[in-house]
DNA sequence: GTTATATTGAGAAAAGAATCACAATCGCTC
DNA sequence: GAGCGATTGTGATTCTTTTCTCAATATAAC
């Protein structure tokens, strides 16, 4: 596999891809035009043939993409046949809902263990995936080769803890704390997942939405009141 | 305010900006210059000031931008100040854990009610929004002016429930399903929280950080032989 | 007051991303 | 097995976003 560097919107359409490869597959669908594709995402045939370009050839010309290999190469380029292995850092309300729900494994990663403070919780198993006190953290990620480490303790502990994993041979954080962890100078991946962030964003929309409607109602009161 | 064609780039930064301003106004900064905060987001001066401009002039020649002021500013154009209310549907696992978690009026929302086909919620209050009968949905939707749903219910059932909420007036759909709801010609916004896709994105780039340093050892590897 | 320093806002330039257009070529039909 | 219709991959083009630059101007010091 190539890896030139690749633009982050591209990144971002993969997993997207991904998703809908699969509901294709699970629906007896074995190929698929990139124009087909496209109107199914909406996005242009041509954005979604320059991605793919991005990384091989995977298509036959006069005959599209076969959809079975197209999700297996981009399953690949995403890391998802590589088995990371995860830990879980707080389990509180977040963090327990994502043992509780979250298919670690139908997205190609083992989550090994979960720690917490909170002797209530420590020693329980959600789901199979145990619970160990924050004192047993070091010795574990010098003990196990860990990928990723999910991010759920409460906001006030967040950079503390992000530090004390970077320190200790973590080079990705899945981010679910309401804090900005991205330092400057820092080689430590980050990803986000910041649900205000996210409700703020649609907040806007709705507000030009509105926005709009009533300019919209506006003008047409005024030419109403012209016509009279 | 003006309500310019703004880019969704420039949106996606805005909370990133009023989360910011928000944790430097309780750290009691009053004032700060585009070059400063640029430092602590990790973006460039001008592309802050760019950003403002789209909706106004916001600073001062030589002194920068006040904190306080800039924050509620950022909150208008975000729509916080307007009250905008919800409705979430289904009460299962995400959707408790939102309710009982998630601070939906610090973000300027109102959480009105739940809704639910499970009888074993329904009645219940939890943080005291009360869950009712998804049969109760229509007349609630038309009984009160609902802008946005929240929708976490199993995804199996999300197409349909989606497809009744924009049939009944919601205009706007905050989604916590693994299902691409984005209709072509649909005037529904639609605001997506996939968990998956965020992992993925972050296990492409361990993947390529992984490659890297392979090749990078790969490199060493045979320049060390080449002096033996 | 006057001057020095800091910093914005905005137009111009550069960089980056999306779209277009078409040669190459594959499968399918007759 | 020849020709047709379909569809890719890619280089060229267009559009968008980011960065650069600098005149304008506010504060702060003297």
């Amino acid at each position: 596999m190539k890896r030139i560097k690749v633009s982050n919107n591209v990144i971002r359409r993969l997993p997207r891809y991904l998703r809908k490869l699969d509901e294709l597959k699970a629906c007896g669908v074995s190929r698929i035009s990139s124009f087909n594709l496209g109107t199914q995402l909406g996005l242009t045939p041509s954005q979604i043939r320059q991605d793919f370009s991005c990384f091989g050839e995977f298509g036959q010309q006069g005959y599209g993409y076969n959809v079975s290999a197209l999700r297996d190469e981009i399953a690949s380029i995403l890391g998802m046949d590589r088995g990371f292995k995860a830990v879980l850092i707080g389990v509180g309300n977040i963090g327990r809902a994502l043992m509780d729900n979250f298919c670690f494994s139908e997205w190609g990663f083992e989550l090994a263990a979960a720690f917490d403070i909170d002797p209530a919780v420590v020693g329980t198993s959600p789901n199979g995936v145990p619970v160990r006190s924050m004192d047993e953290l070091l010795d574990f990620l010098r003990g196990n080769r860990i990928d990723v480490a999910v991010l759920t303790v409460p906001k006030e502990a967040a950079i503390a803890v992000a530090k004390l994993l970077c320190d200790n041979g973590i080079n990705a954080i899945w981010n679910f704390t309401n804090v900005e962890l991205t330092e400057p100078n820092s080689p430590t991946i980050v990803e986000n997942v910041h649900f205000s962030d996210s409700l703020l964003s649609l907040g806007y929309y709705v507000a030009e939405r509105y926005d709009e409607e009533a300019a919209h109602a506006a003008r047409l009161a005024r030419s109403e009141k012209g016509k009279d």
